[in-house]
DNA sequence: TTAATAAATGAGAATGTGTATTATTCCTAT
DNA sequence: ATAGGAATAATACACATTCTCATTTATTAA
């Protein structure tokens, strides 16, 4: 684990960078892929996992392990919260501020050392809830 | 979604539930299939990932979505949180009481159906610290 | 500038976790 | 005992992610 050391800039990773900025959902690895296939058509899949790792390392990006079968990435880092729609998947952030508090709460009553926490919520977003209105 | 309806308690899904049960441990379907392999030996690895899923939506015990590649299980089914060793992928249980509260406030929060929540947070366990502090 | 060296990429193979299929076996109720 | 449904074991399949490696691109040293 680094922090912020020596990455080459290259034009896949500013392109990869900037797309993942430009949306404010959380992208999966694929859905990263797709945008950035559209101004690099050639770049491979295994170039974008590999950024995206690289970059969650070294801290310009936040790899986000919720629920569900693929990770998530986010452009921004500053420590925030989710919540996931158990129907689609999607995930939103929640606007509440963070509570670091928690992470000495854990420390007292574990023998980790605590290096931090994440918080994700569950529940049916608008447009999953439209449609289960309509079945009742 | 069912809640603690009709389910055959075969031999396989009672000893899947025994063993569970015994550990504190929060095991991956893969553990738990060794676990069980040793008083059935010719129980199939689709059978253990069947009940499993089978028991968690009948809400007889948890299934954890937590950061890693692999989702574990707990035989603990109350609200509770969980610490990973960001080292060895081990998860513990946090003790301190959960707080329901915040369900609400992130229903205040978001336009979401907020159904629940979980907190993982991330750490080094001893066993992992103590090999690192070697290394210094 | 050019040669040597190192790093990053693209393509595809490999791995691992989890799910679906299907023939067979086991219960359960007549 | 037998028919009908549920559960199982074995295996095939799907998908996300990582690995390998030959090629390309950038950096450094002369």
């Amino acid at each position: 684990m680094q922090t912020q050391s020596d990455i080459r800039l290259t034009p896949q990773r500013q392109v990869i960078l900037e797309e993942l900025a430009k949306v404010k959902t959380h992208p999966t690895a694929n859905e990263v892929y797709d945008m950035v296939r559209k101004r690099l058509p050639r770049i491979g899949l295994g170039t974008v996992y590999r950024n995206l790792e690289l970059m969650a390392d070294n801290g310009m990006i936040l790899k986000l392990e919720v629920g569900g079968s693929q990770k998530r990435f986010d452009a921004t880092t500053d420590l925030h919260y989710h919540i996931r729609c158990t129907g689609c998947g999607r995930v939103d952030d929640i606007q509440f501020s963070a509570m670091p508090q928690l992470d000495q709460l854990a420390a007292n009553s574990s023998d980790y050392q605590v290096l931090g926490h994440h918080i994700e919520f569950s529940g049916i977003c608008e447009s999953c809830d439209d449609p289960q209105e309509a079945k009742k």
